[in-house]
DNA sequence: AGTATCTGCTACACAATATGTAGCATACTT
DNA sequence: AAGTATGCTACATATTGTGTAGCAGATACT
C-alpha cells in the first residue's frame, strides 16, 4: 500500500490535482495550493519525486509518464466528486 | 476541492480502502489500517460520515451508496498502482 | 446477579508534522 | 550592478497524530 500511504499524506493529492494540465513553478503550485507552506511543499514534492510521479525538468514541476496515468485517475475522481457535490447538498448537508 | 481536502488527510484513503468489500468493526479498521490510533481513526470516520462516504449502522462502517462509487475509484487506483509498482521497480527504485 | 466479551469511543501525555515568515543561493535580464 | 525570477531552507509556533489505558453501553452466558 505504498503509494496509497503517499496518496494519503496531506496535500499529495492536491499537488497532482493541481498539475493536471500544466507545469508549474514551485511557487505557482504554492499559491494554487493555498498558500501551503514551503516547508510542507517542499517535502510532498520530493516524496512524489521519489515515487517518481511527478518531476523536474526545465520549467517546473509536472507529471512523469506514470504521473499522467496517475492524474487520469484524479479527473475521474473529480468527476465523481462533481456528482457526489450535487447529490450530498440534495441530502441537506 | 472539499472531497479532495478531506481524502487528503491521513488515513482517509486507507480507511475506504480498507472497507472497499466489507464492513469492518472499528477495531477491525484499526487492525487493517496498521493500528492506526483509535483518536485518529474516530477523527476520521467522523469526517467520512459527515460526507456521507461512509455510515454506521448495525454491523460496524461501511460505504453509503455515494461510498460505494469512490471505492470503485480507488479499485481503479489500485489497479494503476500495481501497475505502477511494477514499473517504478524497473526503473530501479 | 455476576462475569465475560464484545462494541464505539474518549483521556491524556508525548511525538511527529505542518504552518508562517524570513531569507539564502543560484541563474537570467536589463 | 541591480532587479527579478527560481527552488529551497531555517526556525519558532501551532496543529495533528500516536500509544496506552480505560470508560460506558449492549449482548450473552452461568
Amino acid at each position: 500500500m505504498r503509494i496509497l500511504d503517499a496518496l494519503g499524506k496531506r496535500w499529495a493529492l492536491r499537488i497532482l490535482w493541481e498539475l493536471r494540465d500544466e507545469r508549474l513553478t514551485f511557487r505557482q503550485l504554492r499559491e494554487r495550493c493555498d498558500d501551503v507552506s514551503p516547508t510542507s511543499l517542499n517535502q510532498r514534492l520530493k516524496e512524489l519525486r521519489e515515487l517518481q510521479l511527478i518531476d523536474h525538468i526545465d520549467e517546473g514541476f509536472g507529471y512523469t509518464t506514470l504521473g499522467a496515468e496517475l492524474g487520469h485517475q484524479l479527473l475521474e475522481l473529480n468527476r465523481w466528486s462533481l456528482k457526489w457535490a450535487k447529490e450530498a447538498d440534495n441530502h441537506s448537508l
